[in-house]
DNA sequence: GCCTGCATGTAACTGGTTACATGATTGC
DNA sequence: GCAATCATGTAACCAGTTACATGCAGGC
């Protein structure tokens, strides 16, 4: 996953691991958490796999490695962003922050396809909250559930809200028009 | 993680481990996998550390197991549930799945120190939306950030309807004053 | 006789976290 | 001179997944 991530940054231009996780923080850190401890080891397999190179900034004295992406490591990352966007609420908005750099007919594909699943799940949530409903109302404490029967219905909502807001990105791209996929910093 | 999902299930009644894994799937499925992998395991574990107990059902020569509550593992329950909620929304929902057996004062606590941090998180995404907004303003193309900028606001509003949720859980529990936290079985 | 569902389990692996260790640079 | 922050890294650990292995029971 933190493969990914970093180069879907890298794609914006080069930078060093410190960089990296400052920028993760303050973009995909609300879904997305990355420790040094799960960086540094990612970007020493990278330069292995050759998915990016490494200068070490020596005019300085700075200790700084500069990371940079290479043509490996960006066919991996768009074949990764055109993958279909799975439930799994994560991974999806991880990878819809980089769908900038996606062709429009996959985005459009994969926006559709999640909006299609999402449908499903909510139908399917509703008919769970109606079997706990109907449970409900045979038991004599029926107040007791109260917190089990919000939280239930509170992934109704978030789904319901997800799905709203894949509309919205759908519907973004069409008046965008322009926007068609990005070949790298946008 | 799982074990105290585990001794929640068992709160409610004695269970086996292939049940557990269903009973997990239909409710707190949405934001919690349980692997036979992770939960046979977890059950070895915890039969082992006295939190629960295990009965071969002989009579029907099925080969299944079912485990119940012992002390132990009911005390360690309840303290977790108890600490405080982070904001790693994963865990919030899974204890707040549980809160019916909560008592009525720590459960107001917790939900109220989990809106002020909300509050607080809120302000400060907004913040880096102001951000990113005056970086936007900046360069050529700003239409091609769209989806990196729209997955943030989404940050932000996911956020919203989080604490618009913990507003609704307070105003539920100052209504449903008869749940003042339950002894089990609920 | 075979497929589906009930039922339990393990081993190898993965993708992290936590805690630690180190050191340079900058601003007060 | 000292604290904060920039900057990199490792080792031990942990929680969980995946894939596999097994076997019984019931319905068609």
């Amino acid at each position: 996953m933190i493969e990914y991530i970093i180069l879907g940054l890298l794609m914006e231009g080069d930078m060093s691991g410190y960089e990296m996780k400052k920028t993760i923080d303050l973009s995909v850190g609300m879904f997305y958490k990355a420790s040094y401890g799960s960086l540094y080891p990612a970007l020493k397999r990278m330069t292995e796999k050759e998915w990016v190179s490494v200068t070490e900034e020596e005019g300085s004295s700075k200790n700084k490695k500069i990371y940079s992406l290479l043509p490996e490591g960006r066919s991996r990352f768009l074949q990764w962003l055109g993958e279909p966007l799975t439930l799994d609420r994560n991974e999806l908005l991880l990878r819809v922050f980089f769908y900038d750099y996606l062709d429009g007919d996959t985005r459009r594909l994969r926006l559709q396809e999640c909006r299609y699943n999402l449908d499903h799940e909510i139908g399917r949530l509703q008919a769970v909250e109606q079997i706990v409903a109907g449970e409900l109302a045979e038991i004599p404490d029926p107040q007791n559930h109260f917190f089990r029967v919000s939280v239930l219905s509170y992934g109704k909502h978030f789904f319901q809200m997800l799905k709203d807001y894949v509309d919205q990105l759908l519907k973004g791209v069409e008046t965008n028009h322009e926007n068609n996929g990005q070949t790298g910093k946008p």
